[in-house]
DNA sequence: GCCTCACTGTAGACCGTTCTCCGCAGCCCT
DNA sequence: AGGGCTGCGGAGAACGGTCTACAGTGAGGC
């Protein structure tokens, strides 16, 4: 038995074999114009009797590597599922592959690493990049964002209608007549007014209705700990006071699980209203059953997918996709109040 | 202003800056041999003033791309997280980067689109794959297999202690004074006897404990559905039956949560005793509070990751580690048989 | 019978790296 | 003084595709 390295079968090899040149492959496997049915059938035998597989790096040196990448802030977030899942959707069926990229701290060291020639187009969820930055990056490679409120000019945008869903909780909870509505969010980093994240949007919609209602002095706004016992340990206090909240708005789902967790470790399960935001798969659990907010994830990943597409196609001009926002009212939040 | 195409700056880029050869500047971004003190920094400095990046797909060609996949099922599987968080643990600090390859259907696509020249190696879970195939496949580029209880000669394995863990889980049920203890499983191809998946081990251990504790006739072993509802509907089948099982062993904890959900709607949350596995954040969450097997996940996806750089380094015996499988007992099988 | 043209297929440059030689100094050793 | 050796740097061939130009060929128009 030979010990032989299994070198991989080129371009040349199959060319060899059909008896034609390497160009000539190439247009066959690229579905170019200039081929005859005749030799396209040879080529074809060819590479099936070799299984012959074009190499990717050297397609993206010249032409393109039909990667699209998925930067994600974290793939334990919730919401994440939705989006990967419609990202899919929208690529299947092309000869694109989507490759999930896991951002380990800030998002520019993966997005550029993913720039770096290997994926024809990125979509990002990156809430924090400066969009000075952005824009640089876009003009090298096809760019689309999920969740930034900003007009830009070279890239696409996929949003969701955050103050549409913010206002829809705020009208819940304030209908239920809930006065003391804390808002548990991300760190101040993520929620900087004016900073177009749709933490800070919710955050903004938060104050002006309590505002509004008047109950300026009731606004509290607790940061999210990035580990799960800071956040219990946060809203242990909370909820431990004499003038305790009635309703935690949470920023999102994952959030309000942290949030429910509190409740519940301080034995008040049901009795404190709790709210999501994205509608994960966990708020439709019975023994979680979380009023949560719907801005349909799954589109979300689709249509982005669909945008940096059409942006390979050649397409610049930007465009923006607004997802609706709907409330899911569930059993977190449905007593009213006593 | 110039509507100048932003071409991006190369490897002569840099040379000519630095006024050296592309040779050099090829050594000094490898830490290769043959190089001056004084060149490393005029080549660093005409780097670091051109913002040179060097191309994946360039070096890939020729070299190596500096990029590992992890193949993953689906990514809304929980204890993906762990394994995820683990790998990007074990590749921080070395120029490797890791990129997330979701399967559509089944892993071979996948696999061999990774294997075309975009990464250097693949860690993958990936339990239905042909044994054959996958020696053939490790061939070609190398391989780290999660979750597979074969002994391989051309990859490596990072497996759990299945039969230690169902055994904890059949210990614990059947000491409570369960009989009637169904097994909520993945489907019959994941499970066939003998594939060496970890679901089908699991099985056979509950199999075997039941037919020990003289309860083969009680055995009762029912598939999860792809579909959420479908598999509540099963479960909500066989709690309305007069002879319904005091306890579920769910095969992982997406199972279990599914058979959570099914014991809630049947209304009896608490009254039927359920079980997970691999001991995921939601399983610690207080309203779920689930008993669950811990196999480290994160351990797994760390191991794998670091078998993974070795054999990039040059091994290629293949090594296997198991890991440690361990009861965790929560509220969700808590309460003795009444 | 000649010119044009559409259709096929090929030659060969090119993409941006890596990597294997190879040359050139300068130094030490005999 | 001649002959290695060592340390540094460069030339140039890969790597496996894509893509632009161009050549050949037969048909159709005049």
């Amino acid at each position: 038995m030979s010990i032989a390295r299994s070198r991989s079968v080129t371009i040349s090899d199959v060319a060899q074999t059909a008896g034609v040149s390497r160009a000539a492959v190439s247009k066959v496997i690229r579905n170019a114009y200039g081929v005859s049915p005749a030799m396209r059938v040879r080529v074809e035998a060819a590479i099936a009797e070799l299984g012959y597989r074009p190499s990717v790096a050297a397609r993206a040196l010249r032409g393109s590597s039909y990667r699209l990448a998925l930067e994600i802030p974290w793939v334990g977030a919730r919401f994440m599922t939705q989006i990967v899942e419609g990202a899919q959707l929208a690529v299947d069926g092309t000869p694109y592959q989507l490759v999930l990229a896991p951002a380990e701290g800030h998002a520019y060291g993966t997005l550029e690493s993913m720039a770096d020639g290997m994926v024809d187009g990125i979509i990002a969820i990156a809430p924090l990049t400066d969009p000075e930055w952005l824009e640089a990056f876009a003009a090298r490679v096809p760019v689309v964002m999920i969740g930034r409120h900003d007009h830009p000019r070279g890239y696409d945008t996929v949003v969701g209608d955050d103050v549409g869903g913010a206002n829809a909780v705020m009208d819940h909870l304030l209908g239920l007549g809930h006065r003391r509505i804390v808002h548990l969010t991300e760190p101040e980093t993520v929620t900087a007014p004016g900073s177009g994240t749709p933490h800070s949007v919710r955050l903004q919609v938060y104050r002006d209705r309590m505002a509004t209602a008047g109950l300026s002095d009731l606004v509290e706004v607790v940061r999210r700990d990035d580990s799960r016992a800071g956040t219990l340990a946060a809203t242990r206090e909370l909820l431990a006071r004499d003038d305790r909240p009635t309703a935690i708005f949470a920023g999102h789902d994952d959030i309000a699980m942290d949030a429910l967790a509190g409740v519940a470790a301080a034995g008040l399960t049901g009795r404190v209203a709790v709210t999501g935001y994205d509608d994960t798969d966990l708020a439709q659990h019975p023994l979680i059953d979380l009023t949560s907010v719907d801005q349909q994830g799954v589109e979300m990943g689709a249509r982005a997918a669909t945008m940096l597409l059409e942006r390979l196609q050649g397409r610049t001009e930007p465009r923006r996709h607004v997802a609706t926002a709907t409330l899911r009212v569930r059993g977190s939040s449905g007593r009213v109040v006593s």
